[in-house]
DNA sequence: CTGTTAGCGCCTTCAA
DNA sequence: TTGAAGGCGCTAACAG
């Protein structure tokens, strides 16, 4: 590896003008510069970030938490953030939580411990003020954790409108709910924007609503239960397109067809409801924008400015397939 | 934060011998240790590992490079890196390829900056020379890079023998193929395997077997084409789960059934094949064992161990599922 | 416009 | 068994 020094030497100067020249600041003769510009060039010089890390105090990567990548949600979630931030300078650390606060504290003490620059979290469980124990610019993606830290997530309650009023536009008559964990801000909105809708019609029953823990066998569960306790549902409304799935396992079970005895309807908009038979309807989700700008944010915290928009909701957008035709 | 000198303050002792505790090297008397370490809890002291990092000229971290954690093979493989890493100290750096040699040549110049100890990568394109220059450990998964390079990757050809044996087992009188791309290991290797098998049957025609690019749009249009020109198939090896998707999808715009009319297999065995209507029979890859062994052979070489094997394959396994059930 | 120097926080000889 | 000191590579005053 060279160094800075080997650099001064080829272009016999000292470190400093080396510095000042790679770094564009400070005054410096445009002949040396061009000397130096020269050594760099031979020598294939690149500035060692390790060091200029400990000086700096920051090392141009940031951290991001979510709960597994391994969840079809996430993977475009963290691409939007990655390719953001390379073409930015900086590196992302990827962080498996699993929901555990335990290895979420230990993420964020490796962060610490290794000058990252700022966060970008995903989860529900986290406190703000752990965060602050570390005093290091954050942002919350897809769930919020505090109204100081900047939100960037969409608009929950108003997808699972919706989903419930467009189902009803098809024509069913009796919608039941797939609904997530409880306690749990995306579920509970969703499951929120559904009553918003359903609670005016005269046959809503609570019983039409059940727990599938956004997870695909369990909703397949919840879902053939459902539906053998109330032949009379024509539509679903799962709180995401990996129970949607279960749902559609669970109909098959039964020997329902889909649309034709029962309208599915999902939400998150992930690659997957494409590759259904038949397709999955979807509030899609703009998951890549989305954390694209939670990433911009976070840039900007680090950079110092002051973050405008502390809630930063987006809009879900119907995408109406097979699965809802009717 | 709280540095080694705050510590060393707080202890009455010299950093040397604080650095010496928390190392646990060199000779330090048992009272001293315990002085120092109750200062190192109650200042909540945690050492520093940029400062670390530019002495020991390693970082404890490591980077990934995949194409495109997108694509759902990907996440589980690098869940199964990062699961390892993590738990033996690393933190481990996501870079999306795009199998672009210039991002790849970036990312590895970025590496090389902060000290990063070594790299797991999943390329065709990148060159052992290129990697030389670099000087660092690196291991090479789910596809090779050059012999002398520690490699983690399925037996390809074999997977797809047996692939085309199941397809012959079930009833399948002539077996198409959708390959993946030209002069790349993965699809050339699966391709072979169908040769072997399928070579010795008197109806083998070499029209038999067209290229989807390892892409599912493109795969369920070739497919559909196929079918078109040879309606006589009634079999499809594809060359991967992706592809088999786009093969479903054909065989529903032609209104085919699988399995009765067509059985369709992939390749890979990601979560997806469960999704499906009818879900698909694969060959699976132990991409979360497969991963993890190579992260194990990363670190060993960073610890100046020798890996012994170089080359490391991996069985696939015939799942066996609707789509190829009759 | 350029060089000297003092750190950033840590580790490791070398003496004591 | 412990401390002093130099240095990892770079940057930012501060002089000149």
């Amino acid at each position: 590896m060279t160094t800075i020094k080997d650099v001064a030497h080829h272009a016999e100067v000292s470190v400093a003008t080396v510095s000042r020249v790679i770094n564009r600041n400070g005054y410096v003769n445009e002949d040396t510069r061009k000397k130096v510009e020269a050594a760099v060039d031979l020598l294939n010089y690149k500035p060692n970030s390790v060091a200029r890390s400990l000086f700096k105090k920051q090392s141009k990567t940031i951290g991001i938490i979510v709960p597994d990548i391994t969840n079809p949600y996430f993977p475009e979630l963290v691409r939007g953030v990655e390719d953001y931030l390379i073409q930015k300078g900086f590196t992302t650390i990827l962080c498996n939580s699993d929901e555990d606060p335990e290895k979420e504290r230990l993420y964020l003490d490796v962060m610490k411990q290794k000058y990252v620059d700022g966060a970008i979290i995903v989860s529900n469980t986290i406190e703000r003020d752990l965060i602050a124990e570390y005093d290091m610019p954050v942002v919350a993606l897809d769930r919020s954790i505090h109204q100081d830290i900047p939100t960037f997530a969409i608009d929950n309650r108003s997808g699972g409108r919706k989903a419930a009023e467009h189902l009803l536009e098809v024509g069913c008559t009796r919608i039941g709910h797939i609904k997530g964990p409880d306690k749990v801000e995306n579920s509970d909105n969703r499951y929120l924007g559904y009553i918003d809708v359903i609670k005016q019609q005269d046959w809503f029953l609570s019983s039409y609503v059940v727990e599938g823990n956004f997870d695909q066998k369990e909703a397949a569960k919840v879902t053939k239960e459902l539906l053998q306790s109330h032949p009379e549902i024509d539509g679903i409304f799962a709180g995401n397109d990996v129970m949607a799935l279960g749902a559609l396992k669970a109909a098959e079970s039964l020997n329902l067809n889909v649309p034709e005895d029962l309208a599915i309807i999902g939400f998150d908009g992930i690659d997957l409801t494409e590759m259904t038979k038949p397709e999955l309807s979807t509030l899609s989700q703009p998951i890549y924008q989305m954390s694209r700008e939670a990433a911009e944010a976070l840039t900007a915290l680090i950079e110092g400015k002051m973050v405008k928009e502390k809630e930063n909701v987006f809009p879900s957008t119907l995408i109406k397939r097979q699965s809802t035709k009717r």
